[in-house]
This record gives C-alpha cells, structure tokens and sequence, in this order.
DNA sequence: CTGTTAGCGCATTCAC
DNA sequence: GTGAATGCGCTAACAG
C-alpha cells in the first residue's frame, strides 16, 4: 500500500495536523518539526491522493471564460467545450462559466475582466486582444490574486500567468509551407484573408506564413492583406473582390474567421482550382474540404484548450506548478483524408478526454 | 450543493446500505423499495462522485500491456507510455504493466494472454497479431471475464470489447493522397514497405493507400511491396536494393517500422528526391523530417493511446459505459513545420493528458 | 506551536 | 430485505 499522511505522521513523530500544514506549506509549524515531516515524507516516497484531498476540501473553484461574441464559429465551439467540460466539471470541483465581450474590443475585455475579478472567480481564461487597457486589466486581475490564462491568441509580456494555445507563427510558417508543396510550379499570386492585426494570433500566422512563402525556392507574388473582421459577410465581398481583380490567383491563406464567407466567394466564382488553407475544423471548413473547395485546414483542438485551462487555473489557484510540456497544444492538419468523424451527440459521462 | 447518497436515502426513506445497493444493481432489494429509490434518484438528479467512490473502495486495478519486443521504436515509446502513465496511475488506482514476446508470432501472444488471464488481472491491452491461437486467447480472456482492448493493430471479429488506435485505412488513404499531391505531376513509380502482412494494421494502411493512389488523376506505378518485418537492416537492404534497380523512383511509403533502415539507405544513395511518408514521430523520422529526407509523417499519440486504453479498461472492469467518441484515437500529419518541441525530461507530477 | 476530532461522499462489513 | 457503523486519505475547525 502506499503511504498514506498516518504513515508519515507516525514515521515523525508528529500529528496529521502538522503533517497537513508542512504538506501545504502552511505557517506555524517550528523549523526543526518542518525538517523531521519533511524527512519522512521523503523516505517514504508520500505522494498526495489528490482525489481525497478534494473530497476533504469541499471547496469550489469558479472559473470563467472570457471570448469575443458574434458567429465566429470556433468561438462558438470554444464556447459549446466549456459547456461540455462544465457537466463534468462537478468531478474537478470547478464551476465554469462563459462571458461573451465584443470581438476586437479591448475596453470591453478590460471591463469583462474587472467584473469577474469583483466576482471574485479563482481563475480567468481570455482570448486576449492587444491594447494597453487589457494589460493593466491583467495586472489588477493577478494583483487580486486571480490566476490568469490567455486562451487561442496570447499576450506576452502581459501578467498573463500562461498562454493555452498553438504556436502561431509555427502555423502560419505550416500553412506557407503546404501552400508552396500544394502549388509546387503552377504560376500566379497568393491572398491572405485575416481577421484583424488587433490579436496577435492573427499578426503572428502572417507572420509565419510570409517567412516560409519566401523562403521558397519559386519566388511569389503576396497580394495584400485582406482584412475581414472575422465577418463573414465582409470577407465575401472582399474575397468575390479579390477573385475578380486576380484572374491567375493562385493560392488563398486563410488566417482567421469568416470562413463561411469566403468559401461562398470562392464557389459563386467557381474558382475550384485556388489552392485554399484555412484556419480551424467547423462546419464550414469541414464542408470545404470534403467538397475539395479547401485544400488544408490548420486546427487547434477547442476541448483539449478548455481542459487545459481548467487544470492550469486550478493548478494555479492552488499554487501546484503546471507541466508546460504537458499542456502544449499541438497544431492539427486536416485534408480531406484523416478528417475526424463528425463530432456527434455530446456524452454527459464522458470524462478526462484524450 | 449537489445530491449525496444521503439525500437520496432521506428522499426515499431507506437508509445508506440500500441506497449503495441499487445504485450498484446489487440483489437484496425489493421491487417496490428500488422504486422508490430510483424515483428519489431520478427526482434529485443525482450523479455519483466518482473519485469519492474510488476512494471508498480502495480496490486497485492490475493492468497489463502487451506489447511485441524489438527496437521498433514505437513500440518502445508506447512502453515507455505506459511506464510514464504507471507513475501517476495511482490516483485512478491502477496498476499498469508491461510484458513483451516476439514480434508477429501470434503463439507467444496467445501465451502472454493466457498468463495474465491466470495472473488474475483486471484487463489487457495487447497488440494484435492475426491468428487463430489469438482469436481463441481472447476469447478464453473474455470468458474469465478479463476486459480486453487490442491496441494500434486491430482483431475485427474478435472478441475483444475495444480497438485503441487510428482507423488504419483512412490513414492509408491520407498518405497516398499527401503523395499524390507531392508528386503532382512528376513521373515515376512509387514503392512501399511495410513490416508484415500478420498484423493488419499493415494491411490495412496498404489497402487505404492503393485505393488513393488509383483515384489520382495520374496514373503511376506502384512497385510489389516490400516487407521488412520492422527490421532496421532488412528494410535497409531492402530498400538499397529498390533504390539502385529504380532509378526513377518517385516516392517511398513506409507504413510500418524499420525507418532507421530506410533512411540511412536513402542518405547513403544521396536520394534527397523522393518523396517520402513514413508513419509514426520518432527520433529516426523526425531526424528525417528535419533534415528534409522525409517529406510527411503520419502519426498515432502513444501517449493517448494508454490514457485511452487504462480509461477504456478501467470502465469495463467496472461494468461502466465507455464514449467512444471520446477514445477516437486521431491521425496526426507531421510536415517539418508543424513538429512538436522534443520531448523533454518525463514530469511524474503531470497529470490527464490534453 | 501542536494535537484532537469530525467530516467530505461513498462502499462495505456485520447485525437485525 | 434492510439498517447502523466504520473507514478510504485528506482537510479544517477547534482545543490545548
């Protein structure tokens, strides 16, 4: 059996009491009583059962989530994860909750922030739009002690504590790479369609996507970047715009939102032949591979984002470290051959996840 | 607060023991007394506290993995899975193992089952080689009520409760259509090698493979296959061979193991040229992508695959459902821009998984 | 500063 | 058939 905080109680001489209190780093224990539990916890391997010892603290951790409203999708099913997660979330003794502020808005982020810090919430997770009011919004968050993640587009340099997400100059560095194996010879330009240069994710896939586009041994044209607000009705007339003025486009990087926009662009033009990357798996851009309309579709997992936050706020909020390599979140590729089966009715029981 | 036991148990007027009973379908209750108990249940929406549950029962579960032995390095990884998820299995009150017998004999496999069959334990994970003496192992497993789940490589008409791994078939067809598009139009005949046709997850990738590569607009040639039983030195010779009598040869589909082999082939033939996919991220492959000699990767996270196979188990032993939507092991594609940070230094603190 | 005691939600003897 | 009592490993009042 393994030891247990009596065998290490036993093995120094002292009560569970202050077994409890140097195991959690509580005051009031003597240095030399500190060394003696200490020892012992050592000699014996003691490892805390942590489903005991939250089932002895019926304490519960609220946690929220922060995202941009409007019908970006993968927001949308950040938002459907944190859902799913809360059902279950009992388990983990945490309470989930979602706040929706305005895409792009960086007051009304701050603002969002303030409020739940008011709250009173154990932890934070936001997707982070830059500007100097986040920042101090951040600071005031951590100065209260709320532990703070920023969630899919980061913010360094801010308080944040840690950033869940992909690494998003690696992505766009991945999509330029498919995009010049995909076009290989064939001639012609390449548009970006971004959402907006206020969220860093999107600054850093151009980023990415610019560096390895050039780095390419057939050298070519990048037209401007298109900006389309992550709206789908903007990037339409923006895209439809761009395929009537670039005959030969070639190439089509997608590095935001408003998927659904352009991929009606591309099939009212029946422009079947740009090869198309875009960025996150939902209905849209699943229908755009299967229908061969989008070449790749570059993906981060919103489930697997979500439990990671939740166990990187809780870690935080009882002051445990988190494992970075264990929380790295990976950057999928899909084409039209390894698509997931369609994520189908969403199971109460299921647990853990992957 | 949530419902407990004991609500329940105020609710229908019976006490602590007979609300466990129904809970748990054990006998010794009247039709009219479960009643009014499930209805009391059903009334509260009560959930059990699983880790409460498992920490009453202090009941430990042995597991054993199966796992072929050799320098197949994926099978190493998946090894060292399985010790990385033993450190922190306690928690889920699990004991994980691992034994291994020769690659491809399915009569040493039967024998392992069979052994831990008698060892008594609570399930089994094993790696399935296609025969009769294993058909019938699993079966005997199944009758002495041992869950069983087949990992990586399936036993379809078996009686095993689960498959753990990627759907074979799409990943084929995933490497063949990556090929195609890679190739695009340069001529030239592809070749395979696989490890041996007694596992059917080679089968299976092949079939998946020939079934992409007909349905490309160009026609191409794909050259017998060649088997190299996971061997670093056959798969070398094998493909030396291949290099110096094709000297057109476009691409090379590796869908099993021997990339050591493989690779130092192609270097020493100074083949920088053909396009190759191999399957599965390891130190030989990703050197391989990295250096350029390796044009994709396809790959199954090992790491998931115990997680999944311990949670799959675990609910078996406990006669408890599983979500198979939730234990979908993906196919990964790793191109030289998307691959993950190396892992570093194992952290036994880390927890779940993603 | 340190120890005693009573739970957390559930499972499991053992009586009745 | 059913219930009372005890303990799993840990935390948290409250005493000393």
């Amino acid at each position: 059996m393994r030891p247990t905080v009596h065998d290490i109680a036993d093995k120094a001489g002292v009560s569970l009491a202050t077994v409890d209190r140097v195991l959690n780093g509580r005051p009031g224990v003597r240095a030399v009583t500190r060394a003696k539990v200490e020892a012992a916890i050592a000699a014996l391997g003691y490892v805390r059962d942590v489903a005991a010892a939250n089932l002895a603290k019926s304490r519960i951790y609220p946690l929220v989530f922060i995202l941009p409203e409007g019908d970006n999708p993968f927001m949308r099913e950040l938002e459907a994860e944190v859902r799913r997660a809360g059902l279950h979330s009992a388990a983990e003794r945490t309470q989930l909750s979602v706040v929706t502020v305005p895409a792009f808005d960086a007051a009304a982020l701050a603002a969002a922030i303030d409020a739940a810090v008011a709250e009173n919430v154990s932890g934070i997770a936001a997707v982070a739009v830059d500007g100097p009011e986040v920042f101090s919004a951040i600071e005031r968050a951590r100065a209260a002690g709320v532990p703070f993640v920023t969630l899919v587009s980061d913010l360094a340099g801010s308080a944040r504590d840690h950033f869940i997400g992909v690494d998003n100059i690696a992505a766009g560095r991945t999509a330029g790479s498919l995009m010049g194996r995909f076009l290989a010879t064939r001639p012609g330009p390449v548009a970006v369609l971004a959402g907006s240069m206020r969220v860093r994710d999107h600054g850093e896939r151009l980023e990415g996507f610019l560096a390895a586009m050039s780095a390419m041994l057939v050298a070519r044209a990048i037209l401007p970047v298109l900006e389309g607000q992550d709206d789908p009705e903007l990037s339409f007339s923006l895209i439809a715009e761009c395929l009537a003025e670039v005959p030969d486009l070639a190439g089509l990087y997608s590095l935001g939102a408003g998927n659904r926009g352009l991929i009606r662009a591309l099939a009212a033009a029946g422009r079947t032949d740009v090869c198309v990357i875009a960025h996150e798996l939902t209905a849209e851009t699943r229908a755009g591979l299967e229908s061969g309309l989008v070449d790749a579709v570059l993906n981060q997992d919103a489930g697997h984002e979500v439990r990671s936050a939740v166990r990187v706020l809780r870690a935080k909020a009882d002051g445990l470290p988190v494992n970075a390599a264990q929380e790295r979140i990976r950057l999928d590729i899909f084409i039209r051959d390894n698509l997931p089966a369609e994520p189908d009715a969403v199971d109460p029981s299921a647990a853990g996840g992957n």
